[in-house]
DNA sequence: TAGATTGTTAATCGATTAACAATC
DNA sequence: TAGATTGTTAATCGATTAACAATC
């Protein structure tokens, strides 16, 4: 770690709001903002923003407050955003269609290299101006191409076979749709949306709310 | 709140992933489960999971451990998995079409009842065996018929107006997929799928991890 | 300079872990 | 009964909030 000191995940997943927000001022062309102002969009204590903030340095000026441009790169640095990613979508089912098709990525760096699937109807079709490769071209793949990421839209049963070959082939991180915990090296990063476990926890508040 | 003191989020969020692991026991046939085996196979403590659960009564049995079927029942219980929930997806372009076709909702008790959408190409084609309708037919609708959660799956720009539609027509849960922050009463639950903050998130670690 | 607002330390609050008596 | 494991209280740890001196 940079600062000898771990940042909480709690902070880490709080940046990317921040950054996003920042963003919309940007298009609003707002150029300054205090921890109080944008604590009052963002619905957290202006103490919690700075507290945040300062766990990577000062990045406001007393008497001021955050000049939003800047603000947004230093958070787009912390968070890595500053080149590009090389990404691979195994499974080319709808999920993976609707990641490859996403436009924000494009925008944002994320390039989509490879995509993947073992339905022999997808295999060689075109998505989002990208050939569906067969699945057993992948480890060829990765051995052949740098890939950073590796999108797993596969079904529950096939989705631990995946990470593996995803693993051997040098990916950093795995960005998991399926709806298991994956086992890996620890060396790699997976980053899970388990949209039944979201789609539950709405439904608890859902019914707790009616009965308050 | 039923028993005069309010659980926290991070207990809620866990319930799911419990359920689902021990769905997971059920299909291997394995009955019972004491907390320290439990804890082996989730990465959290035992500790934890007994307290977990006793916010919502006791459900195990000292010198035996849990009843797997049971806890299952249980903790679909806590979490309102016992009927079923209509569905509305707003914005039926591929993000929607793949939450239309995930499986699993069928099985777990969600009926889409409608789709909706602009794109004159889209309303009036057929996803999933549902019918897209216009998008100016979404009050109607919601006025006809009882619906419990709405599902916004349009681009940033129209989300919050479509959210206040949904909360005029009496959803009660909103799941979004749009990059934005709601503005909804508080009666109204609002569950975000973030998928670009998460993405940053997970590139932050990947970054983190390599640095170490 | 005076006013505003940060950066940072201290205080509080809440969540996790440990410990153990209760009990199946 | 003895052994195992829960339910629950107490201790610890970490995260959030409050306060204020530093400073633009």
């Amino acid at each position: 770690m940079r600062k000898s000191e771990k940042i909480s995940n709690a902070v880490i997943r709080r940046l990317p709001r921040y950054r996003r927000r920042l963003g919309e001022l940007m298009r609003k062309d707002i150029t300054r903002i205090s921890s109080k102002e944008f604590s009052e969009i963002l619905g957290y204590t202006a103490s919690q923003i700075r507290q945040d903030l300062n766990n990577f340095g000062g990045f406001g000026q007393q008497g001021y407050g955050y000049n939003v441009k800047e603000l947004h790169e230093q958070i787009s640095k912390i968070l890595g955003i500053t080149r590009e990613y090389s990404v691979v979508i195994v499974g080319s089912n709808h999920m993976g269609q609707a990641i490859a098709n996403y436009s924000y990525y494009k925008s944002a760096g994320f390039v989509i290299t490879g995509m993947f699937d073992i339905n022999l109807e997808l295999i060689g079709t075109e998505i989002s101006g990208i050939k569906v490769k067969d699945f057993s071209e992948l480890d060829d793949f990765l051995a052949k191409n740098k890939v950073d990421v590796g999108v797993i839209c596969t079904n529950k049963e096939s989705a631990q076979r995946v990470a593996e070959k995803l693993q051997k082939g040098g990916v950093k991180g795995i960005w998991n749709f399926a709806p298991v915990d994956l086992v890996v090296d620890e060396n790699i990063q997976v980053e899970n949306v388990h949209l039944s476990d979201s789609l539950h926890t709405l439904i608890y508040f859902m019914n707790q709310d009616s009965g308050e």
